[in-house]
RNA sequence: GGGGGAGUAGCUCAAUCGGUUAGAGCUGCGGGCUUAUAUCCCGCCGGUUCCAGGUUCGAGUCCUGGCUCCCCUACCA
């Protein structure tokens, strides 16, 4: 450490400029003004890399107390979205800011790996359509395609969270790469690859599911041996008290996928969608001519017609047409009937129960058996959820095809059939519909029924409908066999009345006892959850197909009874065929398929169901399996719970929230983190969702390379999270000029600086012993390291952000404009006392944005701290955190001072505005009326606003003076309930300045006497032109200007264009210069001197410019100038 | 249908226990400061705080009703 380091970053002019005097030892390095930040963030990637800087922070803090965040796994699936880099954000911002703070991490990544999301990929990508295609291609090739695209995309993204700057134990995205391309040639061949305690050495199959695991490291991922194997022990603790069951149901289902949808996940489709809106007639077989009209928008699901519902109570209706007579409920007159009709009759619902009816498709194969089977005739029921909003008041019930119908038609003993098989086609015995597509014969069938006389009307209609989330196809509802883990009873009644009996009976009440020991961010997640535990379903975990936990359910066709396994090792022990093709696999199909354990019911073989698991389960065991709960309790025990968790919350309070809530609550009946972060939903600037086609897209890596990660992650942390964020180039230039500033006054700081030799070795006074306004800087910055601890501390970094705002406003517009004349044309104790203060308050400002701009605030520690003290940490992020160190120099009695004083300099501008006199013309006076309260470093802070008002005096004055008078502001919260309605005479006469201050300070006011403590008394001001005045702080200036005020203005207007000509010029801030100055009043020479050595200038001439320079005229008051210069001996 | 949240300047958002003159930033206009700045400062323009009632001395804030949007949830053929 020590040697200034090459940066090759820096514009070659920067470097140009680095002449050093005065050097004393390591001098900072020179820093452009102009930065390139994306190329900063490369550079300083390859250092840490090569320095190990991250694994020296995780030494550093081994062994201290622990702060365990659980990371949420990312689907490993695609590349990564600037979506998961705001997430991201947060999870590296507060693991970075608690390393600061000294505690020991885990710092483990999770790739979510298995299920659907996977698979639909893998099928994109070889041109399947259907799940027949890949039974031909074959499930062994199938699940090993899918794994090898969890790895490429695992390190894809791995990469691209290390460009993001978040630091976790990453594994090399080369060497999951390259386990991808030995998965390509052999599964079965060995292989080695680096571990934790040295090198791990299994068939490629088997280091694949040992990812993650101790002894390997690196990120997790959920298709990992132990990932699996802990579900299948959490599924056997359910199936042991009997939670788990096998439904037979109507289900939501995906003719593409071929697979049925849980609830939480129909939840994630729902979008408008058209269907046919059709009117069909049925005629009833006991009343010649008349028929019921009933309403479908699923046409294909007439065939399985098996009842039609009508409403106990509602009122229905016999209408003639023409020649027709229809029923339908009276209601619906309107919508359902086309054309002029006649009211013949009205009768209640209950009347028609029982009427017979003929069917549309009665004479289908399967129909005739299903009814027949059952002695069963079409036939009308009652049922009390038939309303008469919409269709006709009579509902077609096809209990194969809808959940309701199916709840209804268990109760009414209806028989029950589906007619559609797993990919949505028509099953044998459905005549001319066999074998076609349901979703696709609407037309078919309307015409079908037209010609046979079951048309009345069709009308398209608009509704919401439920797709598959993953590839969007409608979702159609068909008769399936599904697993559930039962969820318990929903009582009917509030949950404080509830017995520990009652709890202990119902798995949802327990969790919810979890759900209350979490905190909560933002708070309104407590209440979601619970509301989503009040009304879920039975957890549907099964899914029939492919890649993804096989569930460990074993089911005798033979005697119906059904085991689960809880473990590979169970299954080997109790496996009678089959084991040897599992072994040396890990837990997937089809290997696991072949084995077979003996039926504890009946003895003999039985095999797995088919069926793979809902992939919540893989998210939900996480805080068990990666933290190792079964091979090393102990560790488990110092991690568990989490403290932090943190995930977009749309979804995930029915999806991983949920998930973990359940199984930790099986388990263990106790809470698997401590506290939730949530945050809502990133869409483009436009306030649209991002989308490819409509142009609002941003992919990460542009991002990262056009706005640089440092930028982005300021967006994000400064982002309100229950708010969505509107994410766009417009928002990040924002966010750039911000931290542009920091980047500045740092820049600000090197160049002089370096111009004066000045280095922390130089010295300083005593912080106690600077002025007031260095006082006033490092008391902020103390301050805000105190406040954004806080803030942090409660996973607030939006108030984080506002603070550091905050304070790097104050540095650069007010410390450090009222400072740049002491390091740039002063010496000794005053200069050097301006350079400790930037110097220290810059270096906690780079460790107090660290956790946030990990780029930036390594960039600025390495310049100033790294590179000129061999004995500080090397890098900002191994310097702890600030806020203990900087604690000794807080004053906030010298805060709020400088507040005033401030004010009191924005209100002369106020006034001088108004007055027409610009802040370079010096002015005699200004007459300063403080508030009543207490004013600490009053002189101190006179001197600020006479220098910052460019004023020659500030006299304080009090309410005795004839400028203003006295005030009395009534202090309304402490008064207002004593005098409650004689407030608004009271205001009025404060208003009017009618009142009387008594020496011992009470007020006599409207008949009222107010204490001292219920007012404050204040100067207002008088009528008159000048003054400006805010909540008791009055300014007033003296607008006369003498011939030497015009005459001094007038020299601080030509040092103004001296130094613009200088700048035009392009030269060095310490070059020398021979100025020209033609035509000036000699009233100005008086005046002249501090401009010529603030100038840098060697020699003045008053005449016309010598020839060839560029001159520039320069307007006076005393009249029109024109000046020139040169480089001094050039 | 049920539950929750929100509605404040053209846009993005503030406003402490209810406190009297509702503030910032962005945008626009005018002016100013400045060899650190791509900044910054002052001023102007911009408001029926969604609407209607109510409580109160006083309401953006609390209550009631309605409207709109978002989220969660739900068995509408």
């Amino acid at each position: 450490m020590g040697t200034p380091r090459s940066v090759d970053w820096l514009p070659a002019a920067a470097r140009r400029r680095s002449r050093v005097r005065d050097q004393r030892g390591p001098m900072f390095r020179p820093v452009s003004a102009r930065p390139d930040f994306v190329a900063q963030e490369h550079a300083l990637l390859r250092e840490w890399a090569e320095r190990k800087t991250f694994a020296r922070l995780r030494a550093q803090n081994a062994g201290n107390a622990r702060w365990s965040f659980l990371d949420g796994p990312i689907t490993a699936n695609n590349p990564m979205g600037v979506h998961h880099a705001w997430g991201r954000t947060y999870k590296d911002l507060y693991q970075r800011f608690h390393a600061m703070l000294g505690e020991d991490q885990r710092f483990q990544n999770g790739f979510d790996c298995q299920g659907l999301w996977v698979e639909v990929n893998v099928e994109k990508a070889l041109g399947f359509t259907s799940k027949r295609d890949i039974e031909a291609f074959g499930i062994a090739e199938f699940v090993r395609l899918c794994k090898q695209r969890v790895l490429t995309y695992a390190a894809r993204q791995t990469e691209q969270s290390i460009r993001l700057g978040y630091w976790m134990d990453w594994n090399d995205p080369a060497e999951l790469l390259r386990l991808r391309d030995l998965m390509d040639q052999d599964p079965q061949q060995t292989a080695t690859i680096q571990g934790v305690d040295g090198p791990v050495t299994d068939t490629v199959e088997m280091l694949v599911g040992r990812l993650g695991m101790p002894e390997v490291g690196g990120s997790y991922f959920t298709f990992s041996n132990e990932n699996n194997d802990l579900i299948w022990g959490f599924l056997a603790e359910c199936h042991r008290r009997g939670w788990v069951y096998r439904g037979h149901d109507t289900m939501p289902w995906c003719p593409r996928c071929g697979t049925g949808l849980s609830q939480m996940e129909m939840n994630e489709g729902y979008a408008d969608r058209e269907d046919p809106g059709l009117t069909v007639r049925l005629p009833l077989v006991d009343r010649p001519g008349e028929a019921l009209l009933v309403w479908t928008t699923t046409p294909w699901t007439l065939a399985a017609n098996v009842a039609a519902a009508v409403g106990e109570d509602l009122v229905y209706v016999k209408v003639r047409q023409g020649d027709d007579v229809y029923w339908l409920a009276k209601g619906t007159l309107r919508q359902a009937l086309r054309g002029p009709f006649t009211v013949l009759e009205e009768a209640p619902g209950r009347a028609l129960e029982g009427w017979r009816y003929t069917g549309p498709y009665d004479d289908l194969p399967a129909v005739r058996t299903a009814f027949g089977d059952a002695g069963y005739e079409h036939r009308v029921v009652l049922w009390d959820e038939v309303g008469d909003e919409e269709g006709t008041g009579i509902v077609h019930i096809a209990p194969g095809c809808g959940a309701e119908d199916y709840q209804l038609g268990k109760s009414a003993g209806l028989p029950i059939f589906g007619p559609i098989d797993e990919d949505g086609r028509y099953y044998e015995g459905f005549g001319w519909l066999a074998g076609k597509d349901a979703p696709e014969v609407a037309e078919e069938v309307v015409d079908d029924l037209e010609q046979r006389g079951f048309f009345y009307h069709l009308e398209p209609y608009a509704h919401r409908y439920p797709h598959c989330w993953r590839c969007g196809t409608p979702l159609l509802f068909r008769l399936v066999d599904e697993w559930y883990i039962s969820m318990g009873e929903v009582y009917d009644q509030p949950r404080e009345t509830l017995t520990r009996e009652q709890v202990d009976a119902s798995l949802r009440y327990q969790i919810m006892e979890v759900v209350d020991q979490i905190q909560w961010f933002p708070a309104f997640g407590h209440g979601r959850e619970i509301d989503w535990l009040l009304n879920m379903r039975d957890w549907m975990i099964s899914k029939k197909r492919y890649y993804g936990l096989a569930l460990p359910i074993f089911d005798c066709p033979a005697c119906g009874t059904f085991d689960v396994v809880g473990g590979r090792e169970e299954l080997r022990q109790r496996a009678v065929e089959g084991w040897e093709q599992l072994e040396g696999q890990t837990p997937h199909r089809p290997y696991v398929d072949a084995v077979k354990i003996a039926c504890p019911g009946c003895g003999r073989p039985v095999s797995r169901i088919a069926d793979v698991g809902n992939p919540w389960l893989d998210a939900g065991i996480v805080p068990f399996s990666t933290m190792h709960y079964r091979e090393d309790p102990e560790f488990w025990s110092r991690w568990f719970p989490a403290d932090f968790v943190s995930e977009s919350f749309p979804g995930q309070f029915r999806n991983w929230f949920y998930s973990m809530l359940a199984m930790s609550t099986v388990l263990r009946r106790e809470r698997p983190f401590k506290s939730l972060f949530g945050y809502a939903t990133l869409y483009g600037e436009d306030g649209r969702p991002m989308h490819k086609s409509w142009g609002n897209a941003i992919e990460f890596d542009e991002a990262a390379e056009r706005m640089g990660v440092d930028v982005m992650r300021w967006m994000y942390a400064s982002a309100r999270p229950e708010d969505n964020i509107l994410f766009g180039w417009h928002a990040a230039d924002e966010a750039r000029r911000g931290l542009l500033v920091l980047w500045n006054v740092y820049a600000f700081f090197v160049t002089y600086a370096r111009l004066a030799g000045w280095t922390p070795a130089s010295g300083a006074p005593a912080a106690a012993d600077r002025t007031p306004l260095d006082r006033w800087i490092l008391s902020r910055a103390a301050g805000t390291a105190a406040a954004v601890e806080a803030r942090l501390r409660e996973y607030d970094a939006e108030a984080a952000t506002r603070l550091l705002s905050a304070f790097i406003d104050d540095l650069s517009t007010w410390y450090l404009r009222l400072s740049r004349r002491r390091m740039s044309r002063s010496s000794g104790a005053e200069r050097d006392g301006a350079f400790a203060t930037l110097h220290q308050a810059l270096v906690a400002l780079a460790r107090m944005v660290a956790p946030i701009l990990p780029f930036l605030s390594e960039s600025m520690y390495a310049n100033l701290v790294a590179a000129v003290d061999a004995t500080a940490p090397d890098s900002v992020h191994l310097s702890g955190w600030p806020a203990g160190e900087l604690a000794p120099l807080r004053d906030e009695a010298l805060e709020d001072a400088m507040a005033l004083a401030r004010r009191a300099v924005d209100l002369s501008r106020t006034v001088r505005g108004q007055a027409g006199l610009k802040v370079r013309q010096p002015l005699a006076r200004l007459w300063l009326a403080l508030p009543g309260r207490e004013v600490g470093e009053l002189d101190a802070l006179l001197g600020v606003v006479r220098a910052e008002a460019n004023v020659k005096d500030v006299v304080q004055i009090g309410d005795e003076s004839e400028l203003v008078d006295r005030g009395v502001k009534v202090l309304l919260p402490r008064v207002g309930k004593r005098l409650g309605a004689k407030i608004p005479s009271v205001m009025a006469a404060a208003r009017e300045g009618r009142f009387e201050i008594h020496d011992d300070g009470t007020v006599a006011i409207a008949g009222e006497t107010l204490a001292a403590d219920e007012v404050e008394v204040q100067a207002t001001p008088r009528p008159g032109t000048a003054v400006a005045h805010d909540d008791g702080l009055v300014v007033v200036i003296d607008t006369t200007l003498t011939p030497e005020l015009r005459a001094e203005g007038d020299a601080r207007e030509l040092q103004r264009a001296v130094q613009d000509l200088r700048k035009e010029a392009e030269l060095e801030l310490d070059d020398r210069i021979e100025l020209w100055v033609d035509g000036l009043d000699a009233s100005v020479r008086t005046f002249l001197p501090p401009v010529l050595a603030d100038t840098l200038v060697d020699a003045a001439h008053f005449g016309a410019p010598a020839a060839g320079l560029p001159t520039a005229p320069v307007r006076l008051d005393s009249g029109e100038v024109v000046i020139a210069l040169r480089r001094a001996g050039a």
